[in-house]
DNA sequence: GGACAATCGGTCATTGGACC
DNA sequence: GGTCCAATGACCGATTGTCC
């Protein structure tokens, strides 16, 4: 937006009845701009001194209300992240709103689905909020069929489940690989979420650090994959491996922040670590305590940090691993 | 070489959990 | 109770890689 339309878009008031009145007549009628709402600001905002890195108290957004279309629910897709934790989506018979075609929406938990109660067929209205997030706003029309979907067993699903792709588990396992390669973890460049699903289905990833152990020639065999490609999936695991242990506890999904990991230095040290000694870390109470020692004596990460000590991967050394459990 | 697919980075919303 | 943050997901455009 140029400078002199600045000028002309802004206005004094001195009342809310003066605010509504600019409002509904810059709504009303064209203007040479985009826009989503006005805003109000104090007469004079802070010097740059004051500012600080949040919203600012001294101005506020009022939305104009979003373009809304109504569309037909397609399908309903349960999502389990590394986590566990279960997302609600709906594939949309797709709309545009805007300039924006939406085929999906996420809608949030399991509790927040129930709470719609919408099944496939039902009709949704859907709007777009910020710049652009496809939102639910209100169920339209409810199908008179109305089938019985199966969500997945939230009681199932935890930060300690699904660490191989046994049945019902392929998700949260690819997601879980999804973030060991992501740039939280093991920082993989073109090691996406098609390549992990690509190599669960086809049997060569089955535990954790199984892609540790393939090679450009097996990678090779693998349909849709050229020479170029398997090298490059094996230049990409075999930089994985000179990660720093630090870096492999953040990919196998601890729940530590960077700074609390720099006292970290080998499994087994760390695996030993007693509730009171985490929690007198900073951001460290008595739940995150808790989880920590939860996360270190879990057998299938054992079992991970066996296959990683076999793999000669850095802070999982023979030595370190050589005591059979902990006791506090 | 062109078509197509995959990936990446950016922006923003929602939710829930943890901390203080 | 307020605040912060992580996790997850939507979309888009640009870039890169693969296949035919």
């Amino acid at each position: 937006m140029g400078f002199t339309l600045v000028r002309d878009y802004t206005r004094p008031v001195s009342s809310v009845e003066d605010v509504i009145r600019w409002r509904e007549r810059w709504f009303a009628n064209p203007l040479p701009f985009v826009t989503d709402g006005v805003v109000l600001h104090q007469a004079r905002s802070p010097s740059g001194r004051y500012w600080r890195n949040k919203p600012a108290l001294w101005a506020v957004a009022w939305k104009y209300p979003p373009a809304e279309q109504v569309t037909r629910v397609e399908r309903v897709m349960f999502r389990i992240g590394r986590t566990g934790k279960i997302t609600v989506v709906l594939a949309l018979d797709p709309l545009q709103l805007d300039d924006k075609w939406v085929r999906r929406v996420n809608i949030g938990s399991l509790a927040r689905w129930r709470f719609w109660d919408i099944v496939p067929g039902d009709q949704v209205a859907v709007s777009l909020k910020g710049q652009g997030i496809p939102q639910v706003t209100r169920v339209a029309w409810r199908s008179v069929e109305r089938p019985v979907l199966t969500a997945p067993d939230a009681e199932r699903y935890h930060a300690f489940s699904c660490f191989t792709p046994q049945a019902g588990c392929r998700q949260q396992f690819i997601a879980r690989l999804v973030w060991l390669s992501g740039p939280q973890g093991l920082m993989m460049n073109g090691v996406s979420e098609a390549s992990w699903r690509m190599l669960v289905e086809h049997g060569r990833v089955k535990e954790l650090a199984d892609w540790l152990t393939l090679t450009p020639e097996s990678l090779r065999t693998l349909p849709g994959v050229g020479d170029k490609q398997a090298q490059r999936l094996h230049q990409q695991f075999m930089l994985a491996r000179r990660q720093p242990f630090q870096r492999w506890l953040l990919a196998l999904g601890a729940p530590l922040s960077a700074e609390q990991l720099a006292g970290v230095t080998g499994w087994q040290q760390t695996k030993r670590l007693p509730t009171h000694i985490w929690q007198r870390q900073a951001g460290v109470g008595d739940k995150r305590a808790a989880q920590l020692v939860a996360f270190f004596r879990q057998p299938a990460l054992q079992r991970v940090a066996n296959s990683l000590r076999q793999q000669h991967i850095a802070g999982f050394a023979d030595d370190a691993l050589s005591d059979p459990d902990v006791d506090n």
